[in-house]
Formats: structure tokens, C-alpha cells, sequence
DNA sequence: ACATCATTTCGATTATCGTTGAAATATGGA
DNA sequence: TCCATATTTCAACGATAATCGAAATGATGT
């Protein structure tokens, strides 16, 4: 993921609004749910929804598809991993030992077995 | 973590200038880099360099200390752990099957993310 | 005390954000 | 066709954001 994605997505996400919206459409799994569904549920006005929703979008957190009136919004899981993943990469300079003290990067990479999370805040 | 602390740790990381410079001193390390290194470093404007440090030490990204004529900043990864944990939990409604054809809920695995925070409301 | 370096504060400017109300578009059914 | 439902578009508004230039603060060395 490029910067500018990362901005993207991280704009779309800081907004308590849209954070709401991208949270209930991540429970709601797969399958997604229809616009006003998400409307009446957060109790957001129609089109400020539309508003939020195109934000989400255009950030590729979500996606849509029309099924009889309805406009299904669903997560695009796929954006919040890569996200993640450009989030955490470069820890520490790549030296993840450094970040111990506060288990601050997730293990780097593939095997996790290497278990030395006792946090001590 | 709370909803509104996500938004505030997301929002400090929703733009340029200040995904760097977060980037920056989570790549340095625990030991934090002087606030003139980061301006010179990323080209910005002493006092724009400021007006974002804040914004960052606000949302609890970053810490503060004085050494000699120089404030060292540095990242605070406990934050950023919350963070993630709060973006990736009750991933598919607590199914994380659903999510798998995108890899999207990171590994729910074994030791991870199970503590009792709570409840989503 | 003075001069210098490092960083912050202040005031102003321009741009973007979130919300609202009203009107428009699109779909499906009688 | 007409009507109701579902969602979007448009225009406007006040609020906040990001940047700049100039001045002020704080720490150090002489």
C-alpha cells in the first residue's frame, strides 16, 4: 500500500460517523447491508450517509452493489489488511527487538510463535 | 480503546505530513529523534512541524522530552497496538470464517485478541 | 548580561469537512 | 401509467484544518 492510500483510508476511517458505519458493515460480514439499514441503525440522515458511505468508497473500504432498491454497502476486508500492513511494517527500523518493552510491532511477519507479549503498561 | 480514542489516533494519522513523521519515529525506535531532526529531515516548517507534533502527542502516538535545547519525540506503540486491536476486533461478527476468503480479520490465532476489552455496543 | 540555537506561540489566510433541507433519480408494484 | 420506496444530488452554511510569517519563549555558552 502507498502513502497516499494509507492517507485515503485513514481519512475515510477518522470520523466517528464513518468509523460507525465501517464497524457495523464489518460485523455484518460479507453479505453486507443495504444503505438505509446502516442509516436507521446509526441514526444517520440519508444523505449524509450517501455522503459517508462515498468517502468509505472512494478510500476502497467499501464496496456496493445494487439488489432491487436497495444499495448493498459491504467492507472490502482486503484495504484494512493492507492498511494494517503498512502500518506495522518498518517497526523500529526492522529491528522488532527494539519495540519489545511495549510489544509495540505485531510479529513482523509469518510464524507468530514467538510469544513475548507480556505488556506491563 | 475507545471509540472516540480511535478516532482521535486516527485522525492524527489521517494526513501526509503526519503519517511520516509518526513513520519516521517508529522507525527510529524507543530512543525518539529532536524535533528540528524530523523538520529537517521531512522538509517541514519548524512551526508546522509543531502544530502536528501536537496533534500526534494529543492523540497519544507520540511522547515528549526534553533534552538540552532539544524536545526528542518518539512513537508510543502501545497506542498504535490499541489501535489496531479496536480496528480488527469483532471482525465478521466474532466469525472469523466469513472473513477468510480476503484474509481480512487478521489471524484471530490463539493468543491474540481474546482479552475481554469492552463490550461492543 | 548577551548572543545564539531550538522550538513554540500568535494572527491571518485559504481550503476542506460535516451537516442540513429540498429536489432529483432509480427501482418495483398496483 | 401513477405511486411509494430507497438512495442520491445539489446548494448552502458554519466549523475546523493546514500553512505561512513574524514574534516570543526556553536553554546553553561566553
Amino acid at each position: 500500500m502507498e502513502k497516499t492510500d494509507a492517507v485515503a483510508a485513514l481519512s475515510a476511517l477518522a470520523q466517528e460517523h464513518r468509523l460507525e458505519i465501517y464497524r457495523l458493515l464489518v460485523q455484518a460480514g460479507p453479505g453486507g447491508i443495504p444503505a438505509g439499514e446502516v442509516a436507521s441503525a446509526l441514526g444517520i440522515a440519508p444523505n449524509t450517509l450517501t455522503f459517508h458511505l462515498d468517502r468509505l468508497r472512494h478510500a476502497g473500504l467499501v464496496s456496493v452493489a445494487r439488489q432491487g432498491r436497495s444499495l448493498i454497502y459491504a467492507a472490502r476486508y482486503e484495504t484494512m489488511t493492507n492498511l494494517l500492513g503498512y502500518l506495522t511494517e518498518n517497526c523500529c527500523g526492522g529491528q522488532p527487538g527494539l519495540c519489545e518493552p511495549s510489544a509495540a510491532c505485531p510479529p513482523p511477519a509469518k510464524s507468530q510463535s514467538r510469544k513475548r507479549k507480556e505488556t506491563v503498561r
